[in-house]
DNA sequence: CTCCAGGGATGAT
DNA sequence: ATCATCCATGGA
């Protein structure tokens, strides 16, 4: 076990891993445990301080660089966003009731950086699905298909490479719970280890190039492929529209508009929301989740007095 | 038991 | 273009 402390102010490690937009991260004793990339890595956090283990074997992995715990905090720092000034993109965001409960609530809450397939297969997998049910199918996804290591103790599984579940079954996929998703990861799985299409290179394309780009795989709408573009793509300015953020935004800046269309609300979060719009999504999403309250008053996702009954989210319109 | 979940694809208006 | 329906599965 080696360990590297990286600075970390106006950072919170916890509301972060538990803020629904990376699911593979376990509470071990006063920390997580979990894996950046291929790395496995137990962190805690005390105060502005982070302190990160890896394990022995990992480091025989890195020993060519000479400077390998510089490169390991380099990894984290990267990995958690430590280069984000919190203070600047606060200060961007609108400052109405709802966003400035937000901001507060979500004080240290980062977007980080993820690597692109372990992202977006994850959020392939989360249609229509509780966040505590896509951290069950990632586990049950990196178990199966993964490769076993250990650090410590412990043993983590890093997420499966797109040749390792691309190469697998829809059968063996259905046995990791995923139900009708699994057709779609294999097949976008198989669409990135046969060359035809490269995570890495679609970087270069502007905002709705990638978004049409990441649309075009199997199980990928306007909403995963805003995710992913938020999380692993580091397009600040995507703004995914879920169920939860749908009834934010209902509630909060049209709170009497009858028809509302899909298209008008997204119009409105990019002008609205500007260019960290991905931190204000973020931030309104893990407060409404957290204190199960879409407004300010106390309403929640299970009301059933509602006048009309909730139309259905066709989020179809680019971003 | 019922209801719903960080939706997408498809087919009908 | 917009809307309805179906799709598996498990937590609440």
């Amino acid at each position: 076990m080696q360990l590297i402390e990286i600075s970390a102010p106006d950072f919170d490690l916890e509301k972060t891993l538990d803020s629904g937009q990376v699911f593979h991260w376990e509470r071990v004793d006063n920390g997580f445990m979990g894996t950046i990339g291929d790395l496995p890595i137990y962190i805690e956090q005390h105060r502005d301080l982070l302190r990160a283990w890896i394990a022995d074997s990992s480091i025989e992995c890195l020993k060519q660089s000479n400077s390998m715990k510089p490169a390991v905090g380099g990894a984290v720092a990267h990995y958690f966003a430590l280069d984000h000034s919190l203070e600047n993109i606060r200060q961007s965001l609108p400052r109405d009731r709802a966003m400035e409960a937000a901001k507060e609530f979500c004080r240290g809450v980062r977007i980080i950086r993820q690597p692109k397939w372990e992202c977006l297969a994850t959020f392939i997998c989360s249609s229509m699905k509780q966040v505590a049910h896509i951290r069950q199918i990632s586990l049950a996804l990196r178990k199966r298909l993964g490769e076993k290591r250990k650090i410590s103790d412990r043993i983590v599984y890093p997420f499966p490479s797109p040749e390792r579940i691309g190469g697998s079954s829809e059968k063996e996929l259905r046995e990791c719970a995923l139900g009708y998703r699994a057709k779609n990861l294999l097949a976008t799985a198989r669409r990135i280890s046969n060359g035809e299409v490269d995570l890495e290179r679609l970087a270069i394309l502007v905002d709705l190039d990638l978004h049409d780009a990441l649309c075009q795989l199997p199980g990928v709408g306007a909403k995963v492929a805003n995710c992913v573009m938020l999380f692993a793509y580091e397009r600040l300015r995507a703004f995914p529209i879920d169920v939860w953020i749908e009834r934010v935004l209902r509630e909060n800046y049209f709170p009497r508009t009858r028809k509302l269309n899909v298209a008008r609300l997204r119009r409105f979060t990019q002008e609205y929301f500007g260019e960290h719009g991905g931190y204000a999504q973020q931030y309104l999403f893990h407060y409404a989740r957290k204190n199960k309250v879409a407004g300010g008053l106390g309403s929640n996702p299970s009301n059933k007095c509602r006048a009309t009954p909730r139309p259905s989210l066709h989020d179809k319109t680019s971003a």
